[in-house]
DNA sequence: AATTATAGTAACCAATTAAGTTACAGGAAG
DNA sequence: CTTCCTGTAACTTAATTGGTTACTATAATT
């Protein structure tokens, strides 16, 4: 499968909207920072914005955070780019009539659950003010190596 | 993306093999179970034998585990199959005169990777013997309510 | 030895999805 | 009222998954 790049371009949009707040945000210019296209900028801050991460205006530019990027964590934006989309998926369809194709699913069900709320948790972990800080720290380190 | 199920359905196999052990293993009789074809069957079992996971012989039935169940955990299984394909991707295209877009790979890739470990941690720690015993135990539940 | 059953694998096809593109209606601001 | 921009729908392109067909080779059976 092709993974998704959106949940990554999410993060990169806010980070960019906090970083750059004076200049001018138009979805334009968001999109030669992501390398992608306004239109995709666009789909992503419409999702952002009905999680209510983001507030818009419509016909004018300049989208701002609705919270403070420390009560941001990377899993809300997980949550608002991909919904409740499981990393993992187990096969719906098989063979009710055999042992195994006929539990699996309740079985392996948990497993994948248990999996995937330890990745989510520690998604919760990071706010996006760490992504920005980082990201301001890997910048000194190169301006310092000019 | 669509989500793959070819982990799911490795699990599947190698439950498969255990519990009917005493059946006649063909890709056909598994890919009935799995509801699929001998041939995905057989392309999961390629990469479970390269892998170390089961034995095979050309041309006649009966693959065979080749360590015991309780040693082969659930990562080992998505390692076999899936590789080290990560779970979530980073936007490997980005602009690399923006702040963001010249950092971004460096600071994700770091949060990803720890997202990645907690859920293969959790896998580690389920092996196809604990798979096997709660698939028998669901089946017993559904005897008992006949 | 010939036949039959099966694995292994390549090549191709169909369906799904992601992301890029085009197009356009409508809001905001000079 | 013109210009810039957002929001969104519709379409296109490319990648991937899983299914299918087809073939070779191996093992067991008769």
């Amino acid at each position: 499968m092709r993974v998704s790049t959106r949940f990554s371009d999410s993060i990169h949009l806010l980070a960019y909207i906090k970083i750059y707040a004076d200049t001018k945000l138009t979805s334009d210019a968001i999109a030669q920072s992501i390398e992608t296209s306004p239109v995709v900028v666009r789909r992503l801050m419409s999702k952002l914005r009905q999680a209510g991460l983001i507030t818009t205006t419509p016909g004018t530019a300049q989208p701002t955070l609705a919270k403070p990027l420390s009560q941001i964590s990377l899993l809300s934006v997980f949550y608002a780019i991909e919904g409740d989309k499981p990393l993992l998926a187990v096969d719906p369809k098989t063979n009710p009539d055999c042992i195994v194709g006929g539990n699996i699913q309740t079985v392996l069900k948990q497993y994948y659950q248990d999996a995937q709320t330890a990745a989510e948790a520690r998604l919760a972990k990071t706010s996006l003010q760490d992504v920005v800080d980082n990201i301001l720290v890997e910048q000194a380190k190169k301006d310092a190596h000019k």
